[in-house]
DNA sequence: ATTTATTTTTAGTCAAGACTAAAAATTTAA
DNA sequence: TTAAATTTTTAGTCTTGACTAAAAATAAAT
C-alpha cells in the first residue's frame, strides 16, 4: 500500500515520463510537486525500496512496470472522477482538477469499477485526456495542435494541453469547448496568430492559444 | 482547516456526545479511535487551541458550537456518500462504511451540495441514520428498538444500532432490510427472544438482534 | 480518612515527510 | 583538461501524530 505522498510522487514521475524516454531528474520532480530536490531524493529511496522506481544516484529515476501500473491507476481514478464531476454533478471543466486531486486517492476497486460503469466507460476526461484502462493502457487518438493546421483546414476540438482554469475559462468565454468544429480562416505570419471560425463566429486567436488546443483533423 | 486526524477526533467526540451530556473522557475517545489515551491528550490540546473543544485537565472534553458544526458536516458527508454508493453504485449496505470513511474527508462544498441534489436531498443513510443538514441539524424520527415492542405490535424497520457488516449481512440473509414491515408474533420470557413475521415469513430472533434493530411503530 | 485502584497527563521516543545549508558528483565551458 | 556552474545528495532539524513508561490526579473502597 502507498501513502498519499508516495502516490503523488508516482503520478508526477508518470506525467514527466510521457514526454521523454530518459530518466526523470530530481529537480524535475521537485518542480512538478512544488517541493525541494532534497525531499525528492529521500522519497525516491523509499520508492526504490518498494520496487516502483529504479534509481541510480545522480542519474534520474524511471518507473518500473509495477510503478507504471500503480501510477496509471491513479491517473485513471483522477480522470474518471473528473468525468463524474462534469457529467453528474454539473461541474465545469475548469473546476474539476482540485477535487479530482483529492478523490484520486480513495482506495476501493469496486468504487472505481462501478463509477466507470455509471459513466458509460468513458475513454477521455473533460479536457480530452485519455483515461487509462484497468491495465494502464491509453487509447490515444491522433490529434494535432491547432497551431499546426494550415489555412482552410477544418478540425474538431478534442483536447487542451494546458488545463489551467484560466485557460479553460478563456476558452469558455470564446465559445470553444470539446467537440466544437474549428475552421482556420487565416494565418498571420508576423505573429503566428490565427483567424478561426467556431459555430459561425469569427475569432482571432494568438499563437499561445493555438499551441494549447488539440484538434482532430477531418 | 483541519487535518485528517483532527477531523477523525472531532467525529469521534461528536458520536460519543450523542449518548451523554457529560464531557467525553480521553479513554472513551481512545477506544473509539483505537489509539492510546496519551495520544488523545496531545490531540485534545491542539483542538482546544483551535477552539473546537473545551478542555479542562482531567475532566472530559466537549465540542464547542464550532466543533459541533464541523463534526456534523463530516458526518453529513459520510452519510451522503453512503447513500450515493448504495443508490448509484450498487453497493450493499454492509459495504459502504469503509469507503465513506475515506470520502468524508474530501473538501469541496460544491461537491457535497451537488451530490445532495443528485441524490434527491436524502434525510437518512442506508442504515437509517439521519443525515445532518448544512447547519448540522438532524431530523430525528421516533423509533424504538424491536426488543421494546409487545406481542402483536407491528412496525417498519427504519434503522440499525449496530452497523457492522456481520450484522447487516445477517439481516440480509433473514430478509430484513429498511422499509420492511415486522410483526411481533411472540415474546419468550426466559431468553427474551422474539418470534416475528417479515413478508409472510416467520423468523426466530434473539434478544441481541432485537436490541440492534430500530422500528417505527404503526 | 487513608489506602487502593483507575484515569489522565507528562516526559521522552519514533517514523514520515518536509526543509536548509553544506558537501559531493556531474556537466559545461574556457 | 582543468575551472566554473549546475545538479544531486548528505547531514542535521522541524512538525505531526503516534507510542511507552512513569508520574500525578481523581475516584473507589476499606
Amino acid at each position: 500500500m502507498f501513502t498519499l505522498s508516495e502516490e503523488n510522487y508516482l503520478k508526477a514521475i508518470y506525467h514527466l515520463e510521457i514526454d521523454t524516454e530518459k530518466g526523470i531528474s530530481t529537480n524535475a520532480i521537485a518542480e512538478q510537486l512544488a517541493t525541494k530536490a532534497s525531499s525528492v531524493t529521500d522519497m525516491i529511496k523509499k520508492l526504490s525500496d518498494k520496487k516502483v522506481v529504479v534509481y541510480k544516484k545522480y542519474k534520474g529515476v524511471k518507473l518500473t512496470d509495477l510503478g507504471k501500473k500503480i501510477a496509471a491507476n491513479i491517473v485513471r481514478k483522477h480522470r474518471l472522477w473528473e468525468v463524474f464531476l462534469v457529467e453528474k454533478l454539473n461541474f465545469s471543466w475548469d473546476e474539476v482538477h482540485d477535487v479530482a486531486e483529492q478523490l484520486e486517492h480513495i482506495k476501493s476497486p469496486k468504487l472505481i469499477n462501478q463509477l466507470d460503469a455509471l459513466l458509460g466507460f468513458p475513454t477521455h476526461d473533460p479536457h480530452g485526456d485519455p483515461i487509462p484502462d484497468k491495465d494502464g493502457n491509453l487509447k490515444t487518438i491522433d490529434k494535432s495542435l491547432l497551431s499546426t493546421l494550415s489555412k482552410n483546414e477544418i478540425g474538431i476540438c478534442v483536447g487542451v494541453d494546458d488545463s489551467s482554469s484560466e485557460f479553460l475559462q478563456f476558452l469558455d468565454k470564446k465559445g470553444i469547448t470539446l467537440g466544437k468544429q474549428i475552421t482556420v480562416l487565416e494565418k498571420e505570419d508576423f505573429d503566428d496568430s490565427l483567424s478561426i471560425e467556431v459555430e459561425g463566429k469569427k475569432l482571432s486567436i494568438s499563437n499561445k492559444i493555438a499551441n494549447n488546443l488539440y484538434i482532430k483533423k477531418q
